[in-house]
DNA sequence: TTTTATCCTACTGTTTAGGTAGGGTAAATG
DNA sequence: CATTTACCCTACCTAAACAGTAGGATAAAA
């Protein structure tokens, strides 16, 4: 399951990349706009911020904005440092890599065999898809 | 995330598809072999019998089979029993839809559009494994 | 009729999701 | 330089889901 932080995420970013002008937006408009907590959205955009894909900047006049075009900023990216790993075992993260404790040998276990396949799956359609390709 | 219910359930037919005779075999064998804890194991078995892919015999010489051949067994069903839906958003899910609350029109809606993508790459793989892929 | 092993309901502790609360800090404006 | 604006940051809270446990009921074989 998504969580709703991640999807939220996306919803801004989309916001964002669809405005013509690429300046500060209000957290409260974008807040508005996608029907998302003010309080909720803001720890969100600080996420993003923090992930170096959204600028900020204080004060009146003040506000988020993109820090790359759109269609330089990939799903991969977006989805990792909002919702973590890609994978759906730890024992098959590329970068959230973990050892399953109840399990002998990796390379036996058919619940890795089969998680390889829908992580790369996964990945392929994360990797091909930008921002841009979200927006309308 | 991957539940631990999928996980071993995963791991417990497997063990049922890798043995030569499908005859009942007991929860605390599949349970000692797998590092399961026998009373959980007992319950996600259960679900399994329900969504009629294993079958039982109680009393002495009881335990758990195989239904179907593993080649006939495909991840979808066993996914769809164990985790539920695929899909990561409930928007996008084929067997267990609902509407976002959040979302005024799915079909503007960046955050479904992608998830569509996702759902049937994932789909792809579940349909084309069958537990016998898993075996070896 | 005793033993074996599944069936089934209910309960429980821990973790995570999804927020809220409330003040701190930096920047623009007058 | 003071005021307003709007992001920054930590801490906290509640409900639900996850990951099991407990304990007996039931059915089949010996």
């Amino acid at each position: 399951m998504l969580s709703k932080k991640t999807k939220y995420g996306l919803k801004a970013l989309t916001f964002l990349a669809n405005r013509e002008e690429n300046c500060p937006v209000q957290i409260s408009e974008i807040a508005k706009s996608e029907n998302i907590s003010h309080k909720f959205l803001e720890s969100i955009l600080l996420t993003l911020r923090k992930a170096s894909l959204l600028g900020s900047k204080k004060g009146k006049g003040g506000g988020y904005y993109l820090l790359k075009e759109p269609q330089e900023i990939l799903m991969t990216e977006v989805i990792r440092s909002l919702e973590g790993p890609i994978a759906m075992v730890p024992c098959v993260s590329l970068n959230f890599y973990e050892k399953c404790d109840d399990c002998p040998d990796e390379n036996a276990c058919s619940v890795h065999k089969l998680m390889i396949q829908v992580r790369d799956s996964t990945l392929q359609v994360f990797r091909n898809t930008t921002l841009a390709d979200l927006t309308k």
